[in-house]
DNA sequence: TTGGGTGCAAAACCTTTGCACTGAA
DNA sequence: TTCAGTGCAAAGGTTTTGCACCCAA
C-alpha cells in the first residue's frame, strides 16, 4: 500500500521508475476521489514545472495497465483514481465535484445472469451523477466529501 | 409507439417537425441497439445527402430532452438509443459491437441507500463491455444480437 | 551505453458554436 | 410572414501521435 512498493512493482513489471511516474502516482493516491486529467495535470505541474499532458496521459494509461489506477469516463472526460481500496463506484456531485464511494458494485447482482448468458465481461462502468446533500441546501461547499 | 405519435408529441412540445428530425427518429428506432453518432450520421446520410453532423447532434439532444431517446457515454463517444421500451442498460461487445439489454438496473438495488444518504441522482450510467458468446468462439458474426 | 520515457508541437477526434439561409407553421 | 431549424465552416476541448532529446537501468 506504500508508494515505494508500487514503484518497485512497476520496476518488476518492466517499467522504468521516473520522476514523472512517481509524481502522478503520488497525486492520484493523495486524493480518494475521482480526478480528471486536468486536475491531475494541474497538481503535477505545481510540483514539476516541466511535466506535460502527453506524459500524464501515458502515465495514467500505464498505471491502469499495471493495475494501480482505475479509469472511468463521463461528462466527456476520463477520470482516474488510485487503487488504494477495494473495487467500488461513485456518486459524483455535478455541482461541487465531490465524489462519494458507493458500498456495492452492480456487477455483484448480475454475476449469475452473465455467466448464464456466457458474457465475458472485461470492463464495466457505473457512475451516479447528481447533487450532493450539501449542494442541495444551496450552500456550495469548497471541500471534498468522503 | 408509432413514429407519427412521436412526431405529433414533438409538435405538441413546441418543436417543429422537420424532414431531418423524422429521419433521425426513424434511424434510432429502427435499431434496438445503442448507436454512436457516427453510425447514426452514416445511416441518415444514406437517406438524405444533405444532413449534417450539427443537425444530428442537435436533433439527438432534442430527442433526449423530449424523452424520445437515451444517451450514454463510453469509449470516448456518445451513444444513443430510441426510447421504445422501459429503461434498461446494456452489455456491449467490444469485438462486434452487438449490444444486449440487461434485465435489471443497478439503481433498483441502491434506492434506499441513496435516499438514506440524501443523494439527489439526476443521471446514472451503467454499461458492461466485453466479448459476447459468438465472438468468444472466434467466429465473428455480422449480425446484431438481442 | 541504450532503448524506454519525456517534452514539444501538431494532429486526430468528437462535439459545439456562429451565422446566413431555409422552410414549417 | 416569421422565427425555429439547417448547413457550412470554423472553433473548442480532450486525447493521441511523431520525433528528437534525455535519463534510468
Amino acid at each position: 500500500m506504500d508508494i515505494k512498493q508500487d514503484l518497485a512493482r512497476l520496476n518488476a513489471l518492466g517499467y522504468r521508475v521516473t520522476r514523472q511516474r512517481r509524481l502522478v502516482l503520488e497525486v492520484i493516491r493523495a486524493n480518494p476521489c475521482l480526478q480528471n486529467v486536468d486536475d491531475i495535470f494541474t497538481q503535477c505541474r505545481g510540483r514539476d514545472e516541466s511535466i506535460s499532458y502527453p506524459t500524464i496521459y501515458r502515465t495514467l494509461d500505464m498505471l491502469v495497465e499495471a493495475g494501480m489506477a482505475r479509469r472511468t469516463h463521463f461528462q466527456g472526460k476520463n477520470w482516474y483514481e488510485g487503487v488504494m481500496s477495494s473495487h467500488h463506484h461513485h456518486f459524483v456531485c455535478t455541482e461541487c465535484g465531490a465524489t462519494v464511494a458507493l458500498a456495492v458494485c452492480p456487477l455483484d447482482f448480475l454475476k449469475e445472469d452473465l455467466r448464464a448468458a456466457q458474457f465475458e465481461v472485461h470492463e464495466h462502468q457505473f457512475e451516479l451523477l447528481g447533487i450532493c446533500k450539501d449542494c442541495q441546501s444551496n450552500q456550495p461547499k469548497g471541500g471534498v466529501l468522503l
